[in-house]
DNA sequence: AGAGTAAAAGAACGAACGTTCATTTACTTG
DNA sequence: CAAGTAAATGAACGTTCGTTCTTTTACTCT
């Protein structure tokens, strides 16, 4: 055999990425063989090459495309004319409905950057300081208008992006409680964390 | 060559697994081959299988340990008649101080669950959730004797965990923060996040 | 001191790994 | 319709994998 009837070369490359991601997130990226991504996708293991230059950058590619979706999605997010204590309040929603749909994504991101060489480790470890960046920002405002009151800015933004990422790990799609539930709850979490609108000061 | 002057059976299994976990940590476990283990430990690779009967062994006995040693750690804490409140300020600064200086053990028990057979994953599955308990308990405690007031127990669990182990994730010995400042913050935060001593309900 | 055991070395096993390559076939373009 | 390119096959490459096995040596116990 040869090429296939009807092979397209970019819906071929998408469905390796489409069948890479939740193989290497349940499995991890040194567990799936690139025989395994070419059983899921159909395909015979050295037609990824034509795809793909090696194993590694269909790993990269998995996790730019989703820390640039993951960016562009906040900046997408109009925030014009609002309080730092509003830009949380969207930022906290954005995050739950952005990161929900795509547990796989964000495992994978956040686990497997111990899997990339280091040039490609430097890449992505810069996107995701651009979204640290973001919570660190939004609280710094809001210490600065007197609408947050925390103890320390950075061990506020550890703990306020630590208790989101973890909604990724036990959220279920049949649970009992509802995405917008579940942002309202982290909402007002986030800001009674953050003090928000207490008349003391942070008494530590 | 065979058996080496001085060589002694227990010492060598401890060094395996001393040897192994950061390794396992740094790379993952498929990363991670027997030769290396045997390389780091100074050994040959057939040595190993005289201490482990295979791989996953290796793996299943660093996390049993780890999460065995942390449920006997919080029950070696006294918290006899002390109010939830109490029992949380105890409980975060437990947490803390235990796993920070395991990070490479906190990490590989969350992480490699995946790489373990169904039988060893159950075993520290369970191991695991009754940790989250320790939580749950102290909530649902605090809730019912009006210390705390939250939405969800669950949700508030959740986001007192995920904001507690994302602790090891940035903090650094040689860091800008002492251990003993962090317990402080972390506590006043999962205080405020409980809704501690709050007059009103929470309004969600 | 001699017998039995514990702990190591080191070679070897087949299977699986990532990757390359020649080849074949389908599509596209002039 | 012919020439060139895109996209696949399937076999093969050299390595490395986890594991097993035989052999050798150090220690322990009577």
């Amino acid at each position: 055999m040869a090429r296939t009837i009807g092979a397209d070369g970019r819906k071929t490359t998408q469905r390796i990425l489409d069948e890479s991601l939740p193989l290497i997130a349940k499995l991890g990226y040194s567990a799936v063989s690139m025989r395994m991504i070419a059983g899921a996708v159909g395909v015979n293991v050295g037609a990824l090459y034509n795809h793909f230059p090696n194993k590694q950058n269909i790993l990269v590619r998995l996790m730019t495309d989703h820390m640039n979706a993951l960016l562009t999605g906040w900046n997408n997010v109009d925030t014009t004319g609002l309080t730092p204590a509003q830009r949380m309040d969207h930022f906290v929603r954005f995050h739950i409905a952005f990161n929900i749909p795509r547990a796989d994504a964000v495992f994978l991101s956040f686990m497997e950057l111990r899997s990339l060489e280091p040039d490609n480790h430097k890449v992505i470890e810069e996107l995701r300081s651009q979204y640290e960046n973001i919570i660190a920002t939004i609280i710094r405002d809001g210490v600065d208008a007197h609408e947050f009151h925390v103890a320390d800015n950075h061990v506020a933004t550890m703990s306020v992006l630590g208790s989101l990422v973890g909604v990724n790990t036990w959220y279920r799609e049949t649970g009992r409680l509802s995405k917008s539930k579940i942002q309202d709850y982290y909402v007002e979490m986030t800001f009674r964390a953050l003090g928000y609108n207490e008349e003391r000061d942070a008494n530590v």
